[in-house]
RNA sequence: GGCGCGGUAGCUCAGGUGGUUAGAGCGUUGGAUUCAUAACCCAAAGGUCGGGGGUUCAACUCCCCCCCGCGCUACCA
């Protein structure tokens, strides 16, 4: 299954949620790769297509339009171009850069459901769910926000606390509230369509347990496996929202499909879409690159029902259970489709030893990584390649990113090809030498060359673009080590027919150079390819030592790379952290207000300064601390939610807030009597409120 | 708490099915060289492979326990 000859290939990479600008981050975990998989494919001629698109809906997308105070079809517009753009500059090669708001996507999302619809795949079920009754308006979880039942975060969103990162569902909110209205939701039942994803258990086991055991990498396999083991849910395919794809039923007003069943969807209408667009000969979205003249408009069914057709998805870690679970299943249900050969989830990125955040402030943007260094997309593509996180998180710095430009692109490969071409020009008026009897050395080195192209196919196929960059970048270091030990600049004061020999080989290892970087360093390669005024080969031509004819006059030589000096990586770190700090000040607005109360309701609280006597860690809790409190009442034990920010041994003596008539309440096995108050700062710190004064405790806060 | 993936030279990382002196790139040190963007080329130093047990003639590689990082998930409020 694993090795089989395919007769065409999809490849797909995530498609980017459009709600905001997307880091270097997303490039390492989906993107790069497949550009470089899709490259190497194309450069073979194999039948290939990759498409992409920006994913479009969802309750995120409203919410971020929320946030910057417009519609959710100018977010859309404005990220969908945003990030085309940067993803075109960095040389992504995507036959389609499609968007999930477009017609026939949301017509492919409908026949997909209606399929399983009619093959009653779907349940109907009907739920409780929050709803705003003066918006009229089912709130999604995004839209709902409360007291974190974890951390006592008073702005926890339905879905999750942003500060304590606990995911959530909305019933386990205290006190929650529309965000919206402000108003309290209320509960209200509604109707959904499930997909009972259990009921595949056994067909997923033998797909990806049995037969990609040893295909697939560990991360992926492993948590495909923890998913399946620990038993699949019916999960809801639809939602209560009014911005996506309606749900083709009737009497399903105000129903859409869920983002996650219509984003993978993407990747077909964006197939069709493609098809659509280079049979009519109207490009749109559609970017081919390669002739697609002969296909027809229905030809994209071959590429997502054939089982000659090989699939793969790149991906992040994070989109690992969609890919290999949900989609699939989708797609296996309808029983028109194939599913994935193979999901190469990447890990994470980190940057500079910290998780990388657009929110945080802490990213590269490729958006303002390209705005820095415009004519860079390749010097980013290689830090990356050379660094992708594909067995674990890694580790992006900018002095390594400085390091691998200046040690490696310019001192290697560019270097290699400078030489080559100014020894060129020096001895043979920048004409390829003609080339005489080879010695051992010369021998040696076309043979060797002849090595690399089946030695880069083979990390490219099985999905090792580390390993891959390295074996390109091998090939440099061979041209390098071949000319200092053929000393041509030596042997010119003696025999320049010899001279012209090594420099004929030099000049044929830096063209099989312009064609085999392609895929890695796609502008570098053009440049290259013209300085040895050559139109390059396929793949299967490289590994030649007679790419270049004798006498062919050479185009000029420039330099490929150049330097990367210390303050202009300086100035990228310090604003990395000046950004860090400008979002950390911007962020978290300050709570809003909550609703009104009564006099009457606030005197019901009975709050008053303590003193903590004791304080001591809670077994198996990393936020717990159990403390003693003299409440001027009694000695009463509490249990507080600050061990993260709070050393016992430091805040024994203390003076302490604290609400002394809250119900008791059992917290891991202790009963808790009374609350702590604590200031929750921005960036999340606590701090405890004590009287300016040394306050006898017992007194009471009024 | 459960599950998954990791924890290998100063740094970033490789090390199918266990087998001679544990690898690469960068960095460091020394040498050689001058065609080249003070680049290239050669060489050396550097690791008790997170910790502790066990299986084995033999373990970085298999098993068990523990610690740390990341992620998913649960409960917790």
């Amino acid at each position: 299954m694993a090795n089989q000859e395919y007769k065409r290939y999809t490849i797909t990479s995530a498609l980017p949620y459009a709600n905001g600008p997307k880091h270097i981050g997303h490039l390492a975990g989906a993107y790069i790769p497949a550009d470089v998989y899709v490259r190497h494919l194309r450069l073979q001629d194999k039948d290939v297509v990759f498409v992409c698109g920006s994913d479009e809906h969802g309750t995120a997308i409203p919410n971020q339009a929320l946030k910057e105070n417009t519609t959710p079809q100018a977010i859309i517009d404005k990220y969908h171009q945003l990030i085309k753009e940067c993803f075109d500059k960095l040389g992504m090669s995507f036959d389609i850069y499609h968007r999930t708001s477009e017609q026939i996507h949301h017509q492919t999302s409908q026949e997909i459901f209606l399929t399983l619809y009619n093959k009653g795949l779907l349940n109907e079920e009907t739920s409780e769910q929050y709803y705003d009754d003066e918006a009229n308006v089912f709130l999604a979880d995004r839209y709902i926000i409360g007291t974190c039942p974890k951390c006592g975060h008073p702005s926890a969103y339905g879905d999750q606390c942003e500060k304590c990162g606990t995911s959530l569902s909305p019933s386990e909110l205290i006190n929650p509230k529309s965000t919206l209205t402000g108003k309290v939701p209320v509960l209200k039942s509604t109707r959904h369509w499930y997909l009972p994803l259990e009921n595949y258990e056994p067909w997923l086991r033998e797909w990806i347990l049995k037969s990609h055991e040893a295909d697939w990498k560990s991360n992926v396999y492993g948590q495909c496996k923890s998913w399946i083991d620990a038993g699949l849910q019916s999960r809801a395919m639809t939602r209560d929202l009014d911005w996506g794809i309606k749900v083709p039923l009737p009497g399903a007003e105000g129903k859409v499909l869920y983002v996650w069943f219509d984003a993978p969807i993407g990747y077909i209408s964006a197939t069709r879409a493609l098809f659509d667009e280079v049979s009519s000969g109207k490009l749109h979205y559609a970017t081919p690159q390669r002739d697609f003249s002969q296909h027809k408009k229905d030809d994209w069914k071959k590429y997502w029902q054939d089982k000659e057709t090989k699939l793969v998805h790149f991906i992040g870690k994070d989109n690992i259970v969609f890919h290999c679970i949900i989609f699939p299943i989708m797609l296996h249900a309808t029983g028109e489709y194939i599913v994935p050969d193979n999901v190469p989830a990447n890990e994470f990125m980190n940057l500079e030893g910290d998780k990388m955040s657009t929110s945080r402030g802490w990213s590269i943007e490729m958006h303002e990584y390209l705005h820095d260094f415009p004519d860079k997309p390749d010097v980013l593509r290689y830090a990356l390649l050379t660094n992708l996180p594909e067995a674990k998180d890694s580790e992006f710095t900018w002095k390594d990113f400085q390091a691998k430009n200046n040690n490696e692109l310019v001192a290697i490969f560019g270097n290699f090809v400078n030489r080559a071409l100014v020894l060129t020009q020096k001895f043979f008026d920048n004409k390829v030498p003609v080339r005489s009897a080879l010695q051992d050395i010369d021998k040696k080195v076309v043979s060797d060359l002849a090595e690399f192209p089946a030695r880069i196919s083979a990390s490219i196929e099985s999905y090792r673009f580390r390993e891959a960059t390295a074996h390109m970048m091998d090939l440099a270091r061979m041209g390098n080590k071949y000319l200092a030990e053929t000393e041509p600049w030596k042997v010119a004061k003696t025999d320049m027919d010899r001279v012209g020999t090594i420099l004929n080989l030099a000049l044929q290892i830096a063209a099989n150079l312009s064609v085999m970087v392609e895929p890695f360093l796609p502008f570098s390669a053009a440049k290259l390819k013209a300085m040895l005024n050559f139109n390059g080969v396929r793949w299967n031509e490289t590994g030649s030592a007679d790419l270049l004819p004798e006498r062919l006059e050479l185009g000029h030589a420039s330099l490929l790379f150049e330097k990367i000096e210390d303050d202009v990586i300086e100035a990228q770190i310090k604003k990395l952290h000046d950004t860090k700090t400008k979002m950390e000040l911007e962020k978290q607005p300050v709570t809003p207000a909550k609703a009104e109360i009564s006099f009457d309701e606030f005197s019901k609280m009975d709050i008053r300064i303590g003193k903590i006597l004791k304080a001591e860690r809670v077994e198996k809790s990393k936020k717990l601390l159990k403390l003693q409190v003299d409440t001027g009442i009694d000695v009463r034990t509490v249990m507080s939610g600050i061990a993260e920010h709070f050393a016992p041994e430091d805040i024994i003596g203390k003076q302490v807030t604290i609400l002394v008539n809250l119900a008791p309440r059992k917290i891991m096995g202790v009963e808790s009597q009374g609350m702590i108050l604590m200031a929750s700062d921005k960036d999340g710190t606590l701090r405890m409120l004590n009287p300016s004064a040394d306050t006898s405790p017992g007194s009471v806060i009024s």
